[in-house]
DNA sequence: AAGGGTTGCAACCGCCAGCGT
DNA sequence: GACGCTGGCGGTTGCAACCCT
């Protein structure tokens, strides 16, 4: 007999989330906080399988997520923790507060990989001549991942690992106005109801993201007070 | 301007570990 | 200890946006 299936996938949502969704999504979580995946979708209203939900919140709709590229300070860092722990991204996000394992896995494959290939090139590092035709195999009897990881080594093992973790917004702190976070996101949130209901196809994504950015930026900044505990009793502001 | 190739990233898939029964 | 359920994880895919010819 077969693994059985997460959940039902029959007559379930599939692909990018809709403004909806993710609204319905923020809001049971807001109110109800998570206490098992699977009910999520069902309580919330959502034709989507409780993984779906779960990734969603963490990779895209948590508050705290930061956005936008990486820094060369954080490139360096990870490059030092995959040399390190291999590709246990989950490991490897756990030192950048709000980045995701995906987020740094994608940006690892897409990014990184490439310019660890061109560094690899680089006889400053490797001490070998450069490779000119950019054929992989290089006639080496060497594999690949093998080499890349012996020039990762080589790169990261001149690199200072701050310490991101020490660099924890105040949400974690214990001085924190629940009201003002909750009448914060109140703020913010009436004004995605507003923006939500002239949302079309074409600028949906745009609007989506500029909510998010909104909510973010304010947990993000070290001027403020963020409260979690805000997260746990608004009943009242959003019904 | 068109269309073919490449890139970046959100989302999915399937396996595994941990926990409760 | 066996079993089932759930959350977490890493690998992979699909597709829109962008780039190049």
């Amino acid at each position: 007999m077969g693994r059985q299936p997460c959940c039902d996938k029959v007559g379930l949502n599939r692909g990018p989330w809709t403004v909806d969704e993710d609204r319905k999504l923020v809001t049971f979580i807001l109110n109800n906080g998570i206490q098992c995946w699977r009910q999520v979708p069902k309580l919330a209203g959502l034709l989507r399988c409780g993984k779906s939900c779960r990734l969603r919140w963490i990779n895209y709709l948590r508050p705290d997520l930061k956005r936008g590229g990486f820094t060369d300070a954080e490139e360096d860092m990870v490059i030092e923790l995959q040399t390190r722990y291999g590709n246990r991204w989950s490991k490897i996000a756990s030192h950048f507060p709000g980045r995701t394992d995906n987020e740094i896995k994608n940006h690892w494959n897409t990014k990184i990989k490439k310019k660890l290939k061109h560094i690899e090139l680089d006889t400053t590092i490797t001490h070998k001549p450069i490779e000119e035709d950019g054929n992989d195999n290089g006639g080496s009897s060497q594999s690949d991942s093998s080499k890349a990881k012996e020039m990762e080594l080589n790169i990261t093992s001149q690199i200072e690992v701050p310490d991101f973790s020490n660099t924890q917004t105040s949400q974690s702190e214990g001085s924190c106005d629940v009201e003002a976070t909750s009448s914060k996101i109140n703020e913010i949130w009436e004004m995605l109801d507003m923006e939500s209901s002239i949302v079309n196809e074409t600028n949906r994504s745009n609007t989506l993201f500029s909510f998010e950015e909104e909510i973010q930026r304010w947990f993000a900044s070290p001027s403020n007070d963020v409260s979690w505990d805000a997260l746990t009793n608004l009943e009242e502001i959003f019904q």
